[in-house]
DNA sequence: ATGTGTTCCTGTCCGC
DNA sequence: TGCGGACAGGAACACA
């Protein structure tokens, strides 16, 4: 489900209801999502304080008072959702035990803090804070498309030469990290390169180009709470709403809406996954 | 090294 | 109303 928009979407939400507070009590009801839950979690996690929640890529981490940092990764269908805090006016209930409620958190201040995944293709860990960045999850992780790191020379260097097309260049996470399969093909159609052209035959200046429009992109979807089409909720169960914004990506045969293009959008299969574009104004 | 297809799991939707 | 198949926001893994 979630690409970065969404995750840290979440991450704002939670985080007024996780820092600074104290896991008074971590209940685990199952022992594996996508692999087997770190050994005694539940015990590791009760009665730590967790001094900051941040994010790498899709990743949630929250760095807990013992020298721990909590991974998260919502995989395809996961949700962190917070109860039992005031937003505004509005005092969130806890809601009733649902099926797929994997992992919750109770707060010492009578927070919330829900894992749900159907699919169960999220994972969480527990490793040192210091060592975060050789972890195997974390390590081969290319730069933060909103970072510096993510600049246009880097990325003509990362597709020099490459044969593969760039829509699968675009959703390796060790080129860029963050980006999935939603914002990969708004944003080609947003710069006009076909999904299906080969990442090192796309001109210099078109390449540039695909950097900004990732940046403002994700920035929007951000600003708008990510996009739910079936899974994503904000840590509040709010619905996002960037997918009214969608040009290409779940329109198949709509009209193309570049001005004057005219054309269709067309989907294709690429290693197994939709990508969605317009074939006049996408070269 | 690089590129592609398969796999994990559950839920939903669509056509018959 | 039921049933089968396609498809879903991710990404590790096996294999050519």
């Amino acid at each position: 489900m979630p690409e970065l928009p969404e995750v840290e979407t979440v991450r704002r939400g939670l985080a007024p209801a996780m820092e600074g507070a104290i896991i008074a009590r971590a209940q685990v009801n199952r022992p594996d999502l996508r692999w087997p839950l770190p050994e005694r979690m539940a015990d590791r996690l009760t009665g730590r304080r967790v001094t900051r929640l941040g994010r790498r890529s899709k990743y949630l981490l929250a760095d807990l008072d013992d020298g721990q940092t909590l991974i998260v990764h919502l995989g395809m269908s996961g949700r962190m959702q917070v109860s039992g805090i005031r937003i505004g006016i509005f005092h969130h209930d806890h809601p009733a035990p649902a099926k797929h409620d994997h992992v919750v958190l109770h707060m010492d201040t009578g927070a919330r803090i829900t894992f749900n995944d159907a699919r169960r293709f999220g994972a969480m860990d527990l490793a040192p804070t210091r060592e975060l960045d050789s972890h195997w999850l974390i390590r081969d992780l290319g730069p933060e498309p909103t970072g510096n790191g993510f600049s246009e020379g880097y990325l003509a260097a990362r597709l020099r030469g490459r044969m593969t097309p760039i829509k699968a260049a675009l959703l390796d996470q060790r080129i860029v990290s963050g980006l999935g399969n939603i914002y990969v093909c708004e944003a080609l159609h947003r710069a006009g390169i076909s999904p299906l052209r080969k990442a090192g035959r796309i001109a210099p200046a078109r390449v540039a180009a695909l950097v900004p429009v990732i940046r403002d992109i994700l920035a929007e979807a951000i600003d708008a709470g990510g996009s739910s089409l079936r899974d994503h909720r904000q840590a509040d169960g709010q619905l996002g709403y960037f997918q009214h914004t969608f040009r290409v990506y779940g329109r198949e045969n709509a009209p193309c809406p570049t001005d004057g293009c005219g054309g269709t959008v067309r989907r294709v299969v690429q290693s197994g996954r939709s990508s969605f574009y317009c074939p006049l104004c996408q070269r």
